[in-house]
DNA sequence: ACTACGAGACTTTTT
DNA sequence: GTCTCGTAGT
């Protein structure tokens, strides 16, 4: 038991052991939290203050979730299985699967990812003519996102201007739809939950007498229905563990509140605040600049890290020319850096958003570096493999019209709009599901023949599955018979759609081998964990992600590019009130990810939208201390606004920035940037033995690489 | 039923 | 610049 104390600092163990209720850790940047949480989980168990059963930790990501579980595991006994530990919407998965007939749903409930959502919601909108300059499918979505996070039904919600009434008629039909489908969006996990245990006291009784420990990780990503759920949750005699940190709030555009941390305080009488403040992440250099930049944030809980490691190198500050050149640069950097014997794999550019990927994969591309680009397009996200799910839903859930109408005509087997039409109309009537009313339907010809071969597929389909046939096999079938696999076959270029239906299969085979052989189980799977591909090639490469994507990693070179006003901060957030403050945590965010090198860039001109704009340096950059700063490119001493203009053009120096050098005493180096003109200019090398030195072409003797 | 073309968006995003 | 959606035309 002592062994789970050993090598936590003060702080940390007071965390672990604390045994006065509730209590609220303030988790820096890098300051062991998750060994905090983890160890706490253990230590409650251990100790026998509390039965493993009757501790519940939930997290944000999947991802988080699978590591505390790991982490678990080595630290305590039992079976991980039957451990409450998971994300708010699994959780709330789990409890809706026991209780599914007291939460009004069907057995074989399925779950829409945004996705799906996103189809039903424009099916609504089409069913009721909504024109789109009257309502956007985007809007509609986020206020009926919106509105399920207040805890507002459709029945209950404001009509006051025309927009508004129009939003609560399609929140009307598509909760309707929903019911009918017999699907839940992931904010209605988490409402249904909340209200089944608001309306039946027994339930709650239950669950609050069983869960005495509750953790909770991220806690500043808490929205206003999830803090419900938790305080619904808590029983008299239960504490609450949550962690998290104000300054990492990055998250308040999908509805995160920060200010639940304060009513934590309050509402579940929290009797101490405990700050976990020392890192061990980063170098002090890297610290002082993250502390100075959220410095400048007001109305925070107040927080300063330290640490006892080396205060390290100067943050590197580059001032390129055009996106393009600040491209170059990172990539030729990044290069010196692996000729140092650096790893690609530790080495991330970070950047506000997913556009300004291009720039660096084209420069990347062009000098041969591997990189791999994070937060693409996930797995169950591909169409191919979405069609192939909407199958196996309709397997288990024939009344799921959303699934039925994406796949009844895909393959195309003749069913037109006028069937469909024949059918909508015929299955209105009997207030029928579209699968049931097209089984008692004759339709002529083409279609009618099209659409009894559907239906004999999936009833086919179904007898395979109540037989007890391997799910992996049942995919197969189901692949070759609905004809999916033809179709892709003949597609030009569908070899990798193909390969990603073998894939589906594998998917299966492996998660009946893990964890269950239920269909619906898997489906739930399917849509609560998108699937997100780790890099299994063993190539070393790059990494590249936006700075939200970063949040919970850390690295040990880290470029920042485009830290540009409009950028980062960006124009949209600047909108909004507390929209500054946001952008400079995801600022902050973005500094305490590096261990031990930390570069920001920007660009004087960039292409955004396709169209060439000129950006200032980003406020943050002068929020950091410029005693923590080496500025490239640029006369050092020279104070920033000024100093980023007086930087000659790089279009008059006879080396390119990113190129490699060498010289006769300094040997090989990577071109950083350059100042003057022509040969009177001096160039400024980063040499792999010599580190980075400033060159004059008069008298330095380079040759090119 | 499929394709081709044009309009309009476009910050961040996990579940 | 690039993607997605919707429509008009074949």
């Amino acid at each position: 038991m002592e062994r789970l104390l050993e090598g936590l600092n003060a702080q940390q163990r007071e965390a672990v052991t604390w045994s006065g209720g509730s209590a609220l850790v303030l988790a820096g940047a890098g300051s062991g939290k998750t060994r905090v949480l983890t160890s706490r989980m253990a230590w409650l168990m251990q100790t026998g203050q509390v039965e493993a059963e009757a501790v519940l930790a939930v997290t944000f990501t999947n991802k988080a979730a699978r590591e505390m579980v790991t982490r678990l595991g080595a630290l305590a006994r039992g079976n991980a299985r039957e451990w409450w530990v998971g994300t708010f919407h699994g959780l709330c998965h789990r409890f809706l699967r026991l209780h599914y007939r007291e939460a009004g749903l069907p057995a074989q409930f399925q779950i829409l990812d945004m996705t799906d959502q996103q189809s039903v919601i424009r099916r609504v909108l089409k069913s009721l003519h909504v024109e789109d300059d009257q309502l956007s499918l985007r809007q509609a979505q986020q206020a009926i996102n919106r509105y399920k996070e207040q805890g507002l039904r459709a029945a209950v919600v404001e009509r006051h201007s025309a927009v508004h009434r129009l939003i609560q008629e399609v929140y009307e039909v598509y909760e309707r739809q929903c019911q009918t489908d017999g699907t839940v969006d992931f904010a209605e996990l988490l409402l249904r939950c909340v209200e089944l245990w608001q309306r039946s006291g027994a339930l709650r009784d239950h669950y609050q007498a069983r869960f005495k420990a509750i953790l909770i990780d991220e806690f500043q990503d808490t929205n206003a229905l999830q803090y419900r759920w938790l305080k619904l949750l808590r029983g008299p005699h239960a504490e609450v563990f949550a962690v998290g940190d104000d300054d990492q709030s990055i998250y308040s555009f999908r509805g995160a509140e920060v200010a639940n941390m304060r009513h934590f305080e309050r509402d579940f009488a929290v009797q101490k605040v405990i700050r976990l403040e020392q890192n061990y992440r980063s170098t002090g250099t890297i610290l002082d600049a993250a502390n100075a930049l959220i410095n400048h944030n007001t109305q925070r809980f107040g927080k300063t890290l330290w640490s006892d490691s080396e205060r390290g190198r100067p943050i590197r500050l580059f001032a390129a020319d055009n996106d393009e050149s600040e491209a170059r640069f990172v990539v030729g950097d990044m290069v010196s850096h692996q000729a140092e014997g650096a790893r690609l794999s530790e080495m991330v550019v970070l950047y506000r958003s997913n556009a300004q990927s291009r720039v660096l994969e084209q420069a990347l591309v062009a000098q041969k570096v591997p990189y791999r680009v994070y937060g693409g397009l996930r797995f169950y996200d591909r169409q191919e493999v979405r069609h192939a799910l909407a199958y196996l839903r309709l397997v288990v859930a024939p009344d799921d019209d959303q699934a039925f109408l994406r796949v009844v005509n895909f393959p195309p087997r003749g069913i037109g709009a006028r069937s469909l039409e024949l059918l909508q109309q015929a299955a209105q009537e009997a207030g029928n599901s579209l699968s049931r009313s097209a089984a008692g339907m004759t339709l002529a010809g083409k279609a009618g023949q099209g659409l009894r071969q559907f239906l004999e597929t999936l009833a086919y389909l179904r007898t395979e599955v109540e037989s007890g046939r391997a799910l992996a096999d049942v995919t197969r079938t189901l692949l070759e018979r609905s004809g999916l696999l033809d179709y892709y076959r003949q597609d030009k270029g569908g070899e990798e759609r193909i390969a990603n239906l073998e894939e589906l299969i594998s998917a299966v085979y492996s998660f009946v081998e893990q964890q269950s052989s239920d269909l619906v189980t898997f489906l739930a799977h399917a849509s609560l964990e998108g699937g997100e591909l780790e890099a299994h090639d063993g190539v070393d490469s790059i990494q590249m992600m936006t700075v939200h994507a970063a949040k919970g990693l850390e690295f040990e070179r880290v470029w920042i590019v485009g830290m540009e006003d409009g950028l980062f901060p960006h124009d949209n957030a600047l909108g909004e009130p507390r929209g500054l403050e946001e952008e400079r945590r995801l600022a902050y965010v973005a500094l305490t990810r590096a261990r031990q090198h930390l570069t920001l860039s920007h660009a004087r001109a960039r292409v955004l939208h396709g169209q060439l704009r000129y950006g200032k340096p980003s406020r943050f950059l002068e929020e950091i201390p410029e005693a923590l700063c080496l500025k490239l490119g640029m006369e050092q001493g020279d104070r920033r606004n000024e100093s980023y203009h007086a930087t000659s053009s790089l279009s008059r120096s006879p080396w390119r920035v990113g190129q490699r050098v060498r010289h006769a005493k300094f040997g090989e180096g990577t071109v950083l940037a350059f100042e003057g003109d022509g040969a009177e200019g001096r160039l400024q090398v980063n040499f792999r033995d010599f580190g980075i030195k400033w060159l004059a072409l008069a008298f330095a003797k380079l040759t090119g690489l």
